[in-house]
DNA sequence: TAGATTGTTAATCGATTAACAATC
DNA sequence: TAGATTGTTAATCGATTAACAATC
């Protein structure tokens, strides 16, 4: 995927998607820009310019094949390119996160948790093993030299007091990307990223406007 | 909270709300615009201005005092005013928003679940019911009469193939608020107003730029 | 052909960043 | 006083919307 798309097209392209999706269980063989905008409540030619960033080309008159830039939406945003994932804190969240199937499909695959809780270290979840979050460096070098996978991405959803700590358990296991659930900002060193699901922001930005 | 504050303050305001809970945690008495702005990488005449939206003033040559200005920060964005809201749907996700603690100090007062799982009706979830989805219309018709409370928010975590279908039963039972966390673009009525929770869309963002 | 739709350019709008006077 | 910081205005940047020729 190429660099230079926003996040909002991004969000965008997804909603696409899902109506795309949609149209084919329907049997609907095209569909307009102006059908995705009506359902997304936004502009037309704001549809046209995203899928402009697509493979996939329209036919004046007609609309675009739902399956052609279904596809095209799945290649250029690159579902299909497995990156494999921690998830610290295998709490409510982190649990449901871990079952949750559909990020597998959009090519998020969660392949271990990690929690402090002796309860729950070596059940699965989902399939996936819970470790010790002394484990993390471990288990992180073992990946890369036996399994030949480089893990880059953690998903932090351990309690607002381990999330510092757990961040620099994180940077010095070389992850690159956290995304971080919990409500700290977090200090990590200039190479790693973190993106912060800010879910109350969203909540209160939704029901005051 | 007034209508004018955009979704991006809003965000940027909660992640100074985190940062300013830590600050007095670690007993800072002052915080200045830079210091913020170095935290969230963002630029400081930013902060200076997002805080301008807030009662709070901060003083020449030493910044802003924290409790003051958390305390504003929480004035604006309305944390006190308890909203009430539903959850469709008592799988993962969904119990684990209904367990997510967060959320009661950011005004979203979770106060029942539905489900269409026999093995799960009745039960409790953080001492919140699950009820059978066709008693929804019912349940909201008695918290307005009975309990003098209109629930005005719901949040959609049904599978994607009862998306739908859930999303009129909560247009009929007059919410005006549907959280969407499923992958399904809703059709409802123009009175009631879709947020479209697109976790993937946050990661393919995250991971990609 | 007439009407509908794409693809793209130009215009508008809003959000971020730079700059700096005022203040302590 | 000198230096740091706020509060705010102006400049820049990017994203959305409007418009329309080209196409089928």
């Amino acid at each position: 995927m190429s660099a230079q798309i926003s996040g909002k097209a991004i969000k965008r392209l997804i909603l696409y998607h899902y109506i795309l999706s949609d149209c084919l269980l329907k049997g609907n063989e095209y569909i307009s820009s102006q059908q995705i905008a009506e359902l997304l409540k936004i502009d037309d030619s704001q549809v046209r310019k995203d899928i402009a960033l697509c493979a996939a080309s329209g036919k004046s008159n007609v609309g675009y094949n739902t399956k052609e830039l279904k596809k095209s939406i799945e290649q250029l945003l690159g579902f299909k390119a497995q990156k494999a994932a921690f998830i610290l804190g295998a709490g409510n969240l982190g649990s449901a996160l871990a079952k949750h199937t559909d990020f597998a499909d959009y090519g998020l695959d969660i392949i271990a948790l990690f929690d402090n809780d002796p309860a729950k270290i070596d059940t699965l979840l989902n399939g996936k093993k819970i470790y010790p979050l002394s484990e993390l460096h471990h288990v992180a070098t073992h990946e890369q030299l036996v399994n030949k996978r480089k893990v880059e991405i953690a998903i932090l959803t351990v309690p607002a007091s381990a999330a510092q700590n757990s961040a620099e358990l994180l940077v010095h296991a070389q992850i690159k990307y956290i995304w971080n659930f919990t409500p700290v900002v977090l200090s990590v060193p200039e190479d790693v990223r973190v993106c912060n699901e800010n879910l109350v922001g969203n909540f209160l930005d939704f029901t005051n406007s």
